[in-house]
DNA sequence: TAATATTGTCATACAGTTGTCACTAAATGT
DNA sequence: ACATTTAGTGACAACTGTATGACAATATTA
């Protein structure tokens, strides 16, 4: 069992890792963000406890960065209570958390947990769900929930929601849809036009008078 | 926001249920799990907080039968660090857990952070505000508002109010509005009276007394 | 295989926007 | 008071961008 432990303060670091050493978990001493990324990604790491606040790289884009590669469960460490509000909020995957000071003894029992639980149920737990309002998309399954009706997207049009919902509360051009959405920008925008009009009809109350997937003249969607 | 707390010991419901009106979080409070179900059923609720130790159904068995309908967030409550494996284990979809006794300003802050991602995944993204007086003009969306109203302008007019909005308080020229708005000399000088008018309707309080968008006689307009 | 769903495009319909005009109102100068 | 100049206004026809139903081509599923 082998994890890694990330910290700038290297009594933290020195803290954790002598705890865990105790109870058998051998880990990898490291304190900074960039070095995080590059250990995770030649070592076979278990588990990491990341620091949130850190020089350079903080634990956030630490996170992100990792992600873009591997699911390895994550701790995060924070000082502050309001943190929380951001660990849950940036979806960034993160298993858990601990706010300092903790108690080493419940940060060994959370590893523990998580490795575990990476271990045995890693297939049926990743549940990744992405909400919006009262809209509902489970990125393993693909189903898609409005006020909790299931309801059913083509592919595109799913692909579609999906790069809504992540580009919310700015206006997307319907050249930038064709290119991220569709991948080219062979096809006429008029297709866009179409796409929009058959996502309304399924996730609009009333199509005509659309409350989340709004037209900007000249501009292009905005979603709300 | 309505959420639902479910302990078999009525106290701890009780001083929970406090807590949360407290902090304006509307409560419903239920003492078992099968009335649990029911409630979740039957309500708008955003949040279940869950004991783990009922009599009865207990809170695993309860988050497995919400699960079926429903992808409310569910907090659970537990007593003893060893159940965390459980908790983690079980993939029962638990959004997040609290042992006993906890710190109830640290279980309000999770319940909103919890309602916050459930209710929209948001990016931090930074806003984009052009403000002048009682007037707010969001350049990511484009969405305009007038003592917090929001008022629908045209692209013409809101490439008008934008270009005002940068120049204000000094004399601009109906041909410099016609080069830098409408990026062109060769309409007549009435559109930009009539643009001014069209402004006018909609952002002045009386269009016969104009306080923002002055006439200056022979010159141009005044935006102050 | 047949049946069904999805895809992108087109032609058309539609609604809001555009700039201009003719006219009216207001300001200015004699 | 009058003529002259300048600005405001309502109406309007042309225009433009978007929405939409239909369609053939293609992909998916039974």
């Amino acid at each position: 069992m082998k994890i890694l432990v990330v910290d700038d303060d290297k009594k933290i670091v020195s803290m954790i890792s002598d705890f865990m050493q105790i109870n058998s978990i051998e880990t990898i001493k490291c304190y900074s963000g960039k070095e995080a990324v590059e250990l995770s990604k030649n070592h076979d790491i278990q588990l990491i406890i990341l620091d949130i606040n850190m020089d350079g790289i903080n634990g956030f884009d630490t996170c992100k960065k990792i992600r873009e590669f591997s699911n390895v469960p994550i701790i995060f460490l924070t000082a502050k209570i309001t943190q929380l509000d951001k660990i849950l909020g940036l979806g960034l995957g993160a298993d858990d958390y601990i706010t300092k000071p903790f108690d080493p003894l419940e940060l060994v029992a959370r590893v523990k947990a998580n490795i575990q639980r990476s271990n045995s149920y890693r297939k049926t737990i990743t549940r990744n769900i992405l909400a919006h309002k009262n809209i509902n998309v489970d990125l393993t399954t693909h189903k898609v929930t409005i006020n909790n009706k299931t309801i059913a997207l083509s592919s595109t049009e799913y692909a579609l929601l999906i790069y809504l919902i992540n580009n919310s509360n700015r206006i997307i051009t319907r050249k930038e849809l064709l290119i991220n959405v569709w991948n080219s920008e062979i096809y006429t925008e008029n297709t866009v036009n179409t796409y929009i009009m058959r996502l309304r009809n399924k996730i609009e109350k009333d199509k005509n008078f659309p409350e989340s997937l709004i037209t900007i003249r000249n501009e292009g969607y905005l979603f709300t």
